[in-house]
DNA sequence: ATAAAAGTGTGTTTTTTTTACACTAAGTAC
DNA sequence: GTACTTAGTGTAAAAAAAACACACTTTTAT
């Protein structure tokens, strides 16, 4: 495992000033999950078990978004998968933690991490290939309130903030399903996301208006009951048909 | 002039299936112009009159652009202004004229052209030196309805009709206006080009609503009346508050 | 003092968007 | 072939947003 390398190896090849902590989604059978690793940390005579997000040092040969890569990899065994950076947190933040947490994390604010910069990765779960899911690594529901360490809470709260913001600006949706999906594949996605339910029909309504959308000539197989008709996301037409809003009319 | 360069060395010089009408529209004094010339046309025993837009072929070492750019030059001596393809006009079309001109236009649908690409323009007729209007051409007012030549009625509706179009749903204003203007100067180019009136309150309620439409600390001078609030148009704050209509929200 | 255009709010109507709601269709498993 | 499961479809009412109509005071140049 890459973060198995030695600490002194790390000192010598990263940036120490800059991280980055990665919140990787993964969506399946109607939940919404959060990848988190394991930490165990021993202060004064107990051992406390937290968890934080995945995480690593910049390289001094990387980019960020290498770095985000690196870390996407080395979590879920997939290259390519989408990753956007959302925030960048620094010192000050970090120091807003729950204050139950102080004493002891306070310490590890001496480590030379001085900012952080925050990823959210989208997966489909149906992609990732569980054996390759590292050790101290789970999925966990991504709205079971979990005690997090440092400030990972509030990286949790950014990034879970900026996944919905970008849903509903960008064409995003397509980036977790399939290349051929069902719209119900598409609302059930919408529905773990924004943690709520939508009525069926008017659904349909406003997607149908969506020219980006393609019907295909296709339909679900293996299921048994009426198989859904499956669509793909035309980009060109997305990008050509994207409207502008400037609008002087009275 | 450049257009009086012989037939043959035109012939040499141009790619002899395609080109390129102008229509130019110019805004001054609470009117909408544009820019026409004068044909006379023998035909039998009597010579006819009528107006064209100016037009040119496509030389063999231009792109279509540039001869629009030319074309603009050559009749308005201004570089550099908004110029726009708004449709391309083949053969076909051209027949779809005025059953009374055919017989006479008859004739010039042997010559070599074959298509001919429609772009529209906008000046603000303060910034055009009148002495460098060529000869044969005048501004004419666009809702005189003039007798065009071959198939330049048509070219003429396509032209405002796109003209309209792209001003409820680009930044064009701004190419006309002046860099620093009046809300009165802009709602009356609105009124001129769409050939209607707007009530005052109602338009600067919504123009109001505009953030990237800046006021300046700057009023007009030398009006013998209240003088207006001067604004400009912050085209970086319109491309970053351009919405994006990806929105599956219910 | 006068003339001329700038600037400013509110209530009403119209249009658009959102919401609620229930049955038939099509395939699989038994 | 019957039962089960999800796909797929329209309309009316309510709420929200946009459009519209309308008149007086302010500020400057002459």
């Amino acid at each position: 495992m890459e973060e198995n390398t030695s600490n002194l190896d790390i000192a010598i090849e990263t940036i120490p000033t800059i991280s980055v902590d990665c919140v990787i989604f993964g969506y399946d059978a109607n939940e919404l999950k959060v990848l988190v690793r394991r930490e165990t940390v021993p202060y004064e005579d107990k051992v406390y078990l937290e968890w934080k997000f995945p995480g690593n040092h910049v390289r001094k040969d990387e980019d960020i978004d290498a770095t985000a890569s690196r870390i996407l990899k080395e979590q879920t065994g997939l290259e390519n998968i989408f990753a956007k950076q959302f925030m960048v947190f620094s010192d000050p933040n970090r120091l807003k933690r729950r204050k139950q947490d102080y004493e002891w994390v306070k310490p590890r604010l001496q480590d030379d991490r001085v900012i952080t910069v925050g990823f959210y990765s989208l997966v489909n779960l149906s992609d990732v290939d569980n054996s390759t899911i590292i050790e101290d690594a789970k999925w966990a529901n991504a709205y079971e309130n979990m005690v997090l360490m440092f400030d990972h809470s509030e990286i949790f709260d950014e990034a879970l903030k900026k996944l919905r913001y970008d849903l509903l600006h960008e064409p995003l949706v397509f980036e977790l399903l399939p290349e051929k999906f069902t719209l119900t594949q598409m609302q059930k996605l919408y529905e773990v996301i924004f943690n709520t339910t939508y009525d069926k029909r008017n659904y349909r309504r406003k997607v149908n208006k969506m020219a980006y959308l393609i019907p295909l000539d296709e339909i679900q197989t293996g299921v048994s009951h009426k198989p859904a008709r499956l669509y793909s996301f035309d980009r060109e037409m997305y990008e050509k048909t994207r409207t502008e809003r400037f609008d002087f009319r009275m």
